[in-house]
DNA sequence: CCTATAATGAGAATGATTCTCAAATTAACA
DNA sequence: TGTTAATTTGAGAATCATTCTCATTATAGG
């Protein structure tokens, strides 16, 4: 399901960004590069960290072309930073453990006998309100050993 | 399992509240007001039109002070405005789905039998991951009928 | 190699949210 | 029911993540 291989995402990533009239250029190649290597959602900041040699304007506008591409997906949570991971075609589906306290984001998974049960029931609901559905997701609050010490 | 008694409300209030050494003002009073007459989460925008002698700053301030006492929950979403609720022992454990182009959340229930199994399942995965949790969220993300005509 | 078009980067602008502080309100007690 | 001390309020200023602007740089395609 999951996508590891260096050259097949940069085939999809060319690919999906021509479908939106857009070039898959260094400044982009870089930021797949260093989500691919982070196996957390990351934020603005730790992406210019962690290269010191982008510009916070063009990660923020390239992180917004590779989200409309549908290479990248772009998590609101309620500590005030935004976090930025691959898209779940090149992960996998999965859902988040959240840490209040620290603002630290894990991916988790759902066996898949109850990933399934889900998914038919969220469809079901959607169908009642007369709504078409991208995609659902399932979050974890709470507070990371770390934090609790 | 919900709380419609406009008396019952004030005392939780006025009980949570002063456990956090705050007043029942008249104006958290209204907050909790306007959320108890609307159905669904709305925006500080929402709630300074439906009440216009609020100030904004107030309004801030207090929905903060009703969440720090565990009274109102505040949702993060991506289209930039928070939209706020009464908590869960208020209204009842509940999900969110929401329209991506306009913005708007509406509540949704997950059958008993699901809505079990997915907790035994998070709870396991908590303690997997050395987390404590508060609590959970699941969002179904897509376009209400009105948006897609 | 040219040329038209798109991407980049530095800094300015935006906008939701938070902060500040003087004035108004409230609780508690005499 | 006054008095007082502490809290809340409201108007506007400040903050800060994000978005926009625009001159410069890079790129694709002939």
């Amino acid at each position: 399901m999951s996508i590891t291989n260096e050259t097949d995402i940069d085939q999809l990533a060319a690919s999906q960004l021509s479908a939106i009239n857009q070039r898959y250029t260094k400044n982009r190649r870089q930021l797949i590069e260093i989500l691919l290597q982070t196996s957390k959602p990351i934020t603005i900041n730790q992406i210019l960290e962690s290269n010191q040699k982008l510009a916070q304007s063009s990660v923020y506008r390239n992180l917004a072309v590779l989200e409309q591409a549908g290479l990248v997906v772009k998590l609101i949570t309620n500590d005030g930073h935004a976090h930025y991971e691959l898209a779940e075609h090149i992960l996998d589906h999965h859902h988040h453990i959240i840490c209040s306290p620290c603002g630290e984001i894990l991916d988790f998974h759902l066996s898949e006998k109850i990933e399934k049960a889900l998914e038919s029931s969220l469809k079901k609901i959607a169908d009642d309100f007369g709504f078409s559905i991208d995609r659902h997701r399932l979050d974890l609050l709470g507070t990371c050993g770390e934090c609790a010490e």
